[in-house]
RNA sequence: GCGGAAGUAGCUCAUUUGGUAGAGCGACAGCCUUCCAAGCUGUAGGUAGCGGGUUCGAGACCCGUCUUCCGCUCCA
């Protein structure tokens, strides 16, 4: 089998089996949108509260925050998306080059002035000292006329620009007989608005509502909230703020299922250290995050870093920790040294003092950042596609099953009645009813046991019991193990004890700091 | 955005050149069953992705459109 087919049996399965399903999928759906099912929504929170734990809870220095998906608009500029993500463009089929319809346009226009201002050199030169070129220029029917061609074109691209009329803007690159400088052709596609943003309007009225950006990030919520943490917390650096929330980017190819989704979650945190200890922390946190993932039970090799060679604008170091997923090694987290370039930029527009007093020194400093961003749907496509196996067995016949990391696993423990009649539904009910306090349990009486066992295997639940005859007498029942199909008989009263205990096994601990 | 492939029941797929839409598995109800999806009986579930065209008649042919997957591109 080939990835590909791989690829597809993966993301039937999700469905199948109620762990992810389309948006609005009996509207035919909604373009890379999609909605986590019954199963899905717990193996999604498990991943969550693992890295909650593992950052949060076991790291003192370590706080969470919620902040809002709705921020102050200044926040973006701030942040330099603003700038970055939202322009205009168009591209040339031939050359298959991208670029901005507005600096097209420009270009156009800076062509016109040479223009005219090699015929005013050329005016200068024949009259001399006397040349008037104010006169010149007003007088002149040819610059006269270029400067109208200027001026009517940058009234109608500025009008068109803040109407967002694109197609008035390609008819206006057509009409001008504006050419690739690759290609030389004019075939171009039409002029979109490329805006990684989402918008919206706070304020029921359409006029005078201002526009509100979905955040494409929750970095920066982090960040507006660095003084308000510091303070009320009594943290001292190094310290760290922990989110997990939405974000919304307006991909303009959004694909590979939940890989690339135009809203996403986002586990992140922000690491604010003192300048000058930035490498420090961020080999730190590299071989933290790593040992994070191995401790899952992934195959190491399955892992990989990729160093940035070129950097973002905020950022003076950056990896990436790559997953091999069914399509090929491909970002699953990101860790950045963003220096102070965030927090620096938010003092400026906001006016605000975002430094931290470092009463050894009696200083006061901009700290520095260093953070780790995860994307949780692509950590649950990582764990769901590595869980996914077609076993062979003895008999020849297979098995498809989930090897999910037993921590992550929707289901912790199904409970079966060996057969439906006898008491034994009955006694298997007690045993839920005990169970369910602490772990996700699933009930099961329909049908024979063994395909009972196939279905908890299909969603990746790691341990079956079952009671049988002997549990009427002795009160024990049977364990079996999801990955190794082999099954222990223990006493009813030491079930929740045992599988606490391996549920704890291999968990992750952090390093010492 | 460009190119390729696909879309019929929850799933996998039939429906010979156009002639009133079917099976297996699954689900549900019941019977039978002492351990790894294969026993028996019954029930439910589809205006064939959607829209239009050709035709006496379209799941099938044509056009459009939507969605998904793959490659390129883009993004990070």
């Amino acid at each position: 089998m080939n990835n590909e087919e791989l690829f597809k049996k993966i993301i039937s399965h999700a469905k199948e089996y109620g762990f992810i399903f389309p948006s609005s999928e009996i509207y035919d759906g909604l373009s890379a949108v999609y909605d986590y099912g019954q199963n899905g929504v717990e193996l999604k929170k498990n991943i969550r509260e693992y890295w909650w734990k593992a950052m949060v809870q076991y790291h003192e220095n370590i706080v969470g925050i919620d902040a809002a998906i709705f921020m102050h608009p200044t926040t973006w500029k701030a942040s330099g998306h603003v700038d970055a993500f939202s322009d205009p463009l168009i591209d040339n089929k031939d050359s298959k080059k991208r670029y901005r319809a507005d600096v097209l346009l420009e270009d156009h226009i800076a062509k016109i002035e040479d223009k005219i201002t090699k015929e005013v050199e050329k005016a200068a030169k024949r009259f001399g000292e006397t040349f008037d070129a104010k006169m010149f220029c007003e007088t002149n029917p040819r610059v006269v006329e270029n400067q109208h061609k200027i001026d009517d074109i940058r009234s109608r691209m500025n009008e068109y620009l803040t109407k967002e009329d694109f197609v008035a803007v390609k008819a206006l690159i057509e009409e001008l007989g504006i050419v690739c400088p690759v290609s030389g052709s004019r075939n171009w596609t039409d002029v979109r608005q490329f805006n990684l943003m989402f918008s919206t309007q706070m304020g029921s009225m359409a006029e005078g509502a201002d526009t509100i950006y979905l955040r494409p990030e929750t970095a920066q919520g982090i960040f507006v909230n660095f003084l308000n943490v510091m303070k009320s917390s009594r943290l001292k650096l190094p310290f760290g703020i922990a989110q997990t929330g939405k974000a919304f980017r307006n991909e303009i190819v959004a694909r590979q299922f939940i890989f690339r989704m135009r809203e996403f979650e986002q586990m992140e945190m922000q690491f604010f250290v003192k300048p000058g200890d930035e490498m420090t922390w961020f080999n730190y946190w590299k071989a933290e995050r790593i040992k994070w993932h191995e401790s899952l039970g992934t195959s190491p090799a399955k892992y990989r870093f990729h160093d940035h060679e070129k950097l973002a604008h905020y950022a003076n170091a950056a990896t990436d920790i790559e997953f091999e997923f069914p399509f090929g090694f491909k970002e699953l987290e990101g860790i950045h040294s963003r220096t102070d370039f965030d927090l620096t930029a938010h003092s400026k527009f906001s006016g605000k003092k975002l430094q931290f007093f470092d009463t050894e020194t009696n200083e006061s400093y901009v700290p520095y950042v260093v953070e780790t961003s995860i994307g949780l749907d692509r950590m649950f496509l990582a764990i769901f596609s590595s869980a996914f196996n077609e076993e062979t067995l003895e008999d020849g016949s297979i098995r498809t099953v989930l090897n999910i990391p037993p921590v992550l696993s929707p289901y912790k423990v199904a409970i079966l009645p060996l057969v439906k009649k006898d008491g034994m539904p009955e006694k298997a009910r007690e045993i839920m009813d005990e169970l369910k306090l602490d772990f996700t349990c699933q009930y099961d009486e329909k049908d024979a046991i063994g395909r009972r066992y196939r279905r908890q295997d299909a969603i990746g639940t790691p341990y079956c019991v079952t009671v049988d005859h002997q549990t009427l007498e002795d009160n024990t029942v049977t364990i079996r193990d999801r990955d190794t199909m082999e099954q222990d008989r223990v006493a009813i009263a030491d079930l929740n004890q045992i599988i606490a205990k391996r549920l704890k096994l291999n968990q992750y601990k952090p390093t010492k700091m």
